[in-house]
DNA sequence: TTGAAAGCGATACCAA
DNA sequence: TTGGTATCGCTTTCAA
């Protein structure tokens, strides 16, 4: 019952148990002869290497981290990470690792955590998400010497690799489609501008809306509903009033349609409202809700791949994911 | 830079690694003296122990598992995880500990997956989620000799310790409120039946409903916002149109929300609708979602605790939660 | 109470 | 191409 260890296969094999690593690792030095049958027997005992000992003599623990940092009240409120966690999956269990996710709710417990993964070496490296405009986490990562992969779209040049996806088309075409409906004054509630996405999302948005000569405003919030309900109230009620509002992601947007409803408006003739983030519920509120899609498992198969290769290699080129696409619902037409 | 190992410790010390070993992992055999002389040696050091030398030498990983098995189109709608984790985490990092989380798509994987923790020794023990009535892992980590934890309320005798939070009064405290309301036929749109909690969450539904004199209906749906809101469409073109919903979950009532305002209903006049999830979200929706509480991050805390102590002492008792309390919103009122 | 040494299961180096 | 052996950092056993 007790696993075969490598010890075990090498006697059964009748050589070193050295050799038996170089069969099994794919590593030149054995005839191939040896090698295939070596590779049999090992399958046939139903031999996998143990990572406690593999981690001690090679130093690492093939395993990938990620950390998470949510304020407590946003902390439940993420469409993304579940089917992000599963892309990460596909690419890590075929290679036999494992993911290692800590979920933490204030800066100094985040630090702390990195530092412990790494120094420990409970990890090989981090996925790092929601990147902030300056993000801390580079520094960090860079004392402790340890790789790291970068989702989002950094302004400034960082020394680990980037995943990113193209949000201008898709937040230029949901402008579009809001123009070509007679809009002209339209509002953007944007997600935390610390984090590195929403300030692009808000970039994206001023540009294309100055392209398209839409008069554009802004509303700052956070990505949680409770900002993004409060902004929708301040731009409901301003002198400036939007016939339509991007909201950065979905659930802020939910809740300006609940803020929307409250005041007895109607949606979408007396105001259009989109979202950013593809999410599932998006398609079954009323109205449902115009958005741009979303690939998080594509985001988690990517990373995981970009991150693993500079693991192994030391270098790994930046991956970019197919650009964000207009998904129209019914929450978005002509004012009235 | 690099860490320092329990032989540097005993070197300073002038004592030997086994020493060592004893005073920091506060077991008996050393001298008080000695003991507090190595510790303070050892935190001078910034000593810490290294998890592969010490899972090799003992056998453990020092690690939880958590293996969520989520269909496709349900993996992102759920409010649970975030916190659940952040509370497995207040557990876990004292103790130096990490939790590897996985997210599988289909059974295999998920049964493989248990496998390959269990006996690659990544982890030292499971927490279940989402139990189901007749959960094929009880016999899978039987198999694989692991120990785990239960969350939920199982019917049968489970070999492993589990951890409940009793919905019965939460349930009642609702459907005594739509009675006191004026409500007398009340629809329960169920969670997915092979779950354990979905099956229970119904069977307190219709034990109240009888207790309480209220004619109750019961429509079948699996958790998603989608069969959530089929099953709503259903009940309000049935010949015994309810006068309120409840649901098994918070995105179900949402999505529920939805189909009777496309059909131009009024809430909570022309029907009244409760979640049972107590998520974010329903703050803010419209109108805001009566459900009744939950406390992801204290079951999180709660079951790592116990698999610990399972882990640890080869036994633990079960543990229980305070109870689900009702919390009244908008989306509940009096008939029309 | 303490020291010395033998594992745990792999990798890696040096000889042969 | 192969075998033998040291090594990774810790725990544990056996003597002293």
């Amino acid at each position: 019952m007790a696993r075969a260890t490598i010890a075990d296969v090498a006697r059964r094999a009748g050589v070193s148990k050295g050799l038996v690593s170089l069969a099994l690792n794919d590593r030149p030095g054995v005839s191939a002869e040896t090698r295939t049958r070596i590779q049999r027997i090992a399958e046939d005992m139903d031999w996998r290497p143990n990572p406690a000992a593999r981690g001690l003599s090679a130093g690492r623990a093939f395993a990938l981290g990620l950390v998470v940092h949510r304020e407590r009240h946003t902390v439940e409120v993420d469409p993304f990470f579940a089917s992000f966690i599963a892309g990460v999956e596909e690419a890590l269990s075929q290679d036999n690792r494992v993911l290692v996710l800590s979920v933490v709710t204030d800066a100094d417990t985040e630090a702390e955590t990195y530092r412990r993964l790494s120094k420990d070496r409970r990890v090989d490296g981090f996925l790092l998400t929601d990147f902030l405009t300056d993000d801390h986490r580079v520094a960090l990562l860079r004392e402790l010497d340890t790789p790291a992969v970068i989702l989002g779209d950094p302004a400034e040049n960082i020394p680990f690799p980037v995943v990113s996806r193209d949000y201008a088309r898709g937040v230029e075409s949901l402008l579009a489609h809001l123009a070509e409906l007679g809009h002209r004054r339209i509002a953007h509630v944007t997600g935390d501008l610390q984090m590195q996405h929403a300030s692009r999302r808000r970039d994206h948005f001023l540009t294309h809306c100055r392209a398209l000569g839409l008069e554009a405003l802004i509303a700052e919030a956070d990505f949680s509903p409770e900002r993004g309900a409060q902004a929708t109230v301040e731009l409901l009620d301003g002198d400036h009033r939007p016939t339509a509002i991007v909201y950065a992601n979905d659930p802020m947007a939910i809740a300006g349609i609940a803020v929307a409803h409250e005041r007895g408006l109607n949606l979408p003739a007396d105001l259009s409202v989109a979202g950013m983030d593809g999410s599932d519920i998006g398609r079954y509120t009323y109205p449902s809700l115009t958005t741009l899609n979303n690939d998080p498992a594509g985001w988690g198969r990517q990373a995981a791949a970009v991150l693993l290769e500079l693991i192994e290699q030391g270098e790994a080129a930046d991956a970019a994911l197919p650009g964000a696409d207009l998904i129209i619902r019914g929450s978005t037409g002509a004012p009235a």
